[in-house]
Formats: C-alpha cells, structure tokens, sequence
RNA sequence: GCGCCCGUAGCUCAGUUGGUAGAGCACUCCCCUUUUAAGGGAGUUGUCAUGAGUUCGAGCCUCAUCGGGCGUGCCA
C-alpha cells in the first residue's frame, strides 16, 4: 500500500481521521479553526488555517468522504480591553465587556468591530486562496442554530459545573456560570453567579449589579452566551467537527472542553497540538507585546510559498519566527521545488511541495540562490531589479527573462531588502581633490561612450582614468568609488555596474555626489 | 510545587522505525579577477546539556540532575 509511505505529518494527521470515519455514519468531515476578532489576523492564525488546510488536502487524497472548513469567529465574546492599534479608542472604551458584533466599528466602516475584523480575516485568507467557510459566532447564537446545543448544556448543567468549578481559583468559583447573559439594557456580557434554573422555560436567573435587580433570560437565540470551554465543546457538538488543531497554551482548555462534549453526548474532534511561535530571544510572540515578526512582514521580504514551507515544517516544535529565517526558508522551498520533479511518484506526497505548490510551475536555475540576490542587492545599489537583472544576464547569458519569473519575483524582494536595510546604513564619504579629477574625467568618459558597450570595454576606460591618475594603489581608485559613491567599502565590479545601472544613472549618480559635497 | 516541550559545530537549525554525527552561515586556502566577488572548488569545527540504566550498539528508549520556555489565576 502506499499509504505505509505516506509519513508526513498531514498524512499521519489525516490518517486519524479515517480511523474516525471507520466506524461512523457521518457522510462529511468538518475542520475547524477559531479566531477572536478583538484584533487583526496575525500569523498564528494563518498558521493554523494553512496546517488545517493541509490536513485536509491530505484527507481529500486518502478519502472520498467529503470535507469541508469552517473558519470560526468568536464574534460574541466580551471585549475587555481597548485595543492599543486603533483610532476612536474612547469609542472602544463606551464600549467595553459588550459582544464584540455589538461595539461600533472604530474605522467607522462596518456595522461593528467584529466585522471589520471578520472582513479583514476573509480578505486575508482569501488572499491565501483557502477553501473555507466562514461562521460568526454571533450569527449562529441569534439566529437559533445552537439552541440545540444550548439546551444540551442546560440539561447537564450541574455535570458541567462539575467539571469545571474545580478547575477555578477561589473568586472564580464564585460567580462562576456556563452561560454569560447579555444584559438587555447595557448590552454588556455579564459575568454573573446563576441563581436558579428554570427548567419549563429553559431560563437563567441571576442577580445583574447593572440594574441592581434580579433578572432572567432565556438560554435561547442569542439573549446569552457561553463561557468559552463551554462554548467550544458546545460548538464541536452542534456543528459536528471532526477535526480542529490548536496552540499548546490550549492544551488545559481541550481537555475540559473534551469531557463537557462527553457530558453532553458528543464526540470531541481530532485533535492536534502545534507549539507556538518565539521570538529572537526565545519568548513567545503575542500581538500585545509586539514581538516576532508578522504575516505582512514575511510577505515585504518573500512571497506567500516560503511562508508555507515555513508553517508546514514541524508544526510540534518551537520555532523562532524572526527575520534571519525568511531567506533561509525561501532557499529550501528553492531546492524542494528543483527537486520535486525528480522524486518518484510515491515520494512527492511526502515533500512540502506537493502541499503548497503542487504544479510546481515556477522554477528558478539551480545556482542561484535567495541568499546570493540578497548578496548581489546589497553590493551593487540594487534600486530596481533590472539592475540585479543585468548582474545575473550577465553571469549566465543564455537566461531567458520571460522564463524566470519566479527568479524575478526574488529580485524585486531583493530591491525591498537593499532599501530597507542597506540603503539606510550608507555612510558617503567625502572625494579627495585628486578622486574628484577622476570622477570628473569619468563623467567625461561616460558622456561619450555609446550604450552599446560592453563591461570589459568600460572597466578598461575606469582603470585607464586610475592610470592616468598614478594612484599609488590602484584599489584606491576603485575603493573611492564604492566609498563616495555608492557609500559602502566593496562593491561589485565597476564596469559591469555602470553597464546595468546605466550609463546616464551613472552620470547622474556621479555629479550629485561632486555637487554634494561639503 | 506540579504538568508538557526543548537543550546537537562559533551562529541558526536538520537528524526519519536505535546502526559510523549533518546542512546553511561564519572561518581558512585555492580558482576566477585590469579594484572586487555576488560565483566555483577544497578544508577546519562537536564530551549530541550532565550522570546513570536498557541494548551487541543510544543524539534517538528509561530514570535522575542542571539550564531555558510554556501552561498551571482571569480572559480567549
């Protein structure tokens, strides 16, 4: 069978769940991932979407049973605490502890905060082209869908308590209650002891220190919530999950959520616990703090494939998520790729490959490297990537341009680099008067010299100057180029630069730096 | 205190079911060079955190110790 071959994790993942299905009735397998709209996606949400995404594509292949992913919101959680990332902040603060689909839009764009994030989230995995179907939680409250669900917990409400009152501090245990109600003349979600059950109603009662009254409210449509483990093992029953992945911080919360399901007579989904992401110095990345980098971040520096490689490698350890990673990312997903179309048939499933970029169009020449563009874009004042482009002509001249697209694509990721991180440590130095001679005669030289010309041709119109110039050391010449020029000690081989860079940029380049000077 | 994960070359990390320790970067040398390398080739680098155990054989399995991270309140 081909199946033994098939060892990488997605297919370990999805062999799970055909174990599942074995001995089930169910005719579709539902995945899951969840997302709290208090912020923007960021990249661990991203990761668990793509991980998901490839556990399923793994499943698609073992399996006719059809599959699908819902992409989860918790839309009706409280908020708790203003946001430090955006404007109308005392807007946000009216309107703290209600359901965040209740808070205005702060971008004063959408009818509230959570579907400014919601529609945020969807462009963004849209723009990943995931397959997937997005579920707001505040829509499946109102609209009735859990009311099963809900009656499920409600039933079972002192099994429940069981489970969890133990799990709290002192305080905690206190005002501890499955559902949260919704206050009807705040809005806010109230974190309040039930005081009573009313089992013909299917009604809470409890005291609310808003209104200083005791109260009621139905379980039903939306009037309340449920605190989260109980509202995730109440969301795995009702919309049937058979497989949803999460963080290790969530680790206490599926095994609480994981007996409640049980309680209520579920069957609590595959399950697969990835390690979170560090930054440089070893600390977890929270959005809070800042730390680590960011999805857009990666995407300045390399395209979307390097971040997937990045996220499918060994989802089970600890990774440090910070810059020095992306081009050495970007160079294995480089070498998997030349090395795809080699493998035997049986070995392609168990390649990152045929997980992120099955066809495999796009390839790039085998000696050229991310790491080496990045090289070349910091040695040759790489502002366009037709410069890096007559570097790289020029090394291998049977390159087709129409052909290299991908290879284009690094060059431009290349330019992004140079100007981010070279261009902004150039240290330009003054020209000696006898440097100035020369830069002058260059120019001379430059201005009568046809476009047709060829490197060699112009590094030997350099080196004459240089000559001419009796320069002790003729380095010197060369250096006082790349140090008033260009603002660096080393730089590429003059002649071939002045070709790609061009020889009126030169010109130009040559008498802003003279009439710079101080 | 308890639970889980991690500790491999100067740095960042790979090491599949136990079978002679690897890659990239860095470093050294050579080639290429009418100044250079961004290139090509060769080379150096390890008590696999420590100590014991299982085994014919341990980076991998077991136990203990040390060091780091996360969880263990609330919230999600």
């Amino acid at each position: 069978m081909v199946e033994n071959n098939l060892k990488v994790w997605p297919f370990i993942e999805a062999k799970k769940l055909l174990k599942r299905f074995e001995n089930s009735k169910k005719k579709e397998c539902i995945f899951q991932t969840g997302y709290g709209p208090s912020g923007l996606p960021h990249i661990g949400t991203f990761g668990e979407v793509l991980r998901t995404t490839m556990v399923m594509k793994a499943f698609r292949y073992l399996s006719d049973i059809p599959s699908k992913l819902f992409v989860f919101s918790d839309d009706m959680d409280g908020l708790r605490k203003v946001p430090q990332n955006i404007p109308n902040q005392n807007l946000i603060k009216e309107n703290l502890e209600k359901p965040l689909s209740s808070i205005p839009d702060p971008f004063g764009k959408f009818k509230s905060f959570s579907e400014h994030n919601n529609n945020k989230l969807i462009d963004f995995l849209k723009g990943f082209e995931f397959d997937f179907i997005f579920k707001s939680s505040t829509e499946q409250y109102k609209s009735g869908k859990f009311n099963e669900g809900l009656e499920a917990i409600f039933d079972n409400y002192e099994d429940i308590c069981n489970v969890i009152l133990p799990t709290l501090g002192k305080d905690r245990r206190e005002t501890y209650s499955p559902f949260l109600p919704i206050c009807k003349s705040s809005g806010k979600v109230l974190q309040v002891k039930v005081k009573e059950l009313n089992k013909s109603l299917k009604k809470i009662v409890y005291f609310n220190p808003i209104t200083n009254s005791e109260e009621d409210c139905s379980i039903f449509n939306g009037e309340c919530k449920l605190q989260w483990k109980v509202d995730w093992a109440m969301r795995w029953y009702v919309l049937g999950i058979d497989y949803e992945m999460n963080g290790k911080d969530l680790i206490e919360s599926y095994i609480l959520s994981n007996k409640i399901t049980k309680i209520i007579g579920g069957r609590s989904p595959v399950n697969y616990t990835y390690e979170l992401f560090l930054d440089e110095k070893g600390e977890k990345i929270s959005k809070s703090i800042g730390n680590g980098i960011s999805v857009d971040d990666w995407l300045r520096f390399s395209n979307k494939k390097s971040l997937e490689l990045f996220m499918f490698q060994n989802p089970s350890r600890a990774k440090r998520l910070f810059f020095d990673i992306i081009p050495k990312t970007t160079d294995e997903l480089l070498k998997l790729k030349n090395d795809y179309e080699n493998l035997p048939k049986e070995q392609k499933f168990n390649s990152p490959i045929w997980f992120i970029d099955e066809k495999n169009e796009e390839k790039t020449p085998e000696k050229i490297s991310f790491n080496m563009i990045l090289n070349l874009a910091s040695v040759c004042n790489a502002e366009s990537s037709e410069i890096l482009w007559g570097f790289i002509e020029n090394y291998y001249p049977k390159i087709v341009k129409e052909d290299n697209k991908l290879l284009n694509e690094l060059l431009g990721y290349g330019v992004v680099f140079y100007k981010e991180f070279i261009l902004p440590n150039k240290k330009y130095r003054n020209p000696s008067d006898k440097e100035k001679i020369g830069f002058k005669k260059l120019i001379e030289v430059l201005e009568t010299s046809s476009t047709d010309e060829e490197p060699e041709e112009i590094q030997t119109k350099i080196y004459e100057i240089g000559m001419s110039l009796k320069f002790e050391n003729l380095k010197d010449w060369f250096s006082a180029f790349y140090q008033v020029i260009l603002g660096q000690d080393q730089g590429p081989r003059l002649g071939s630069f002045i070709k790609f860079y061009g020889l009126k940029k030169t010109i130009l380049l040559l008498e802003e730096k003279l009439s710079d000077e101080k």
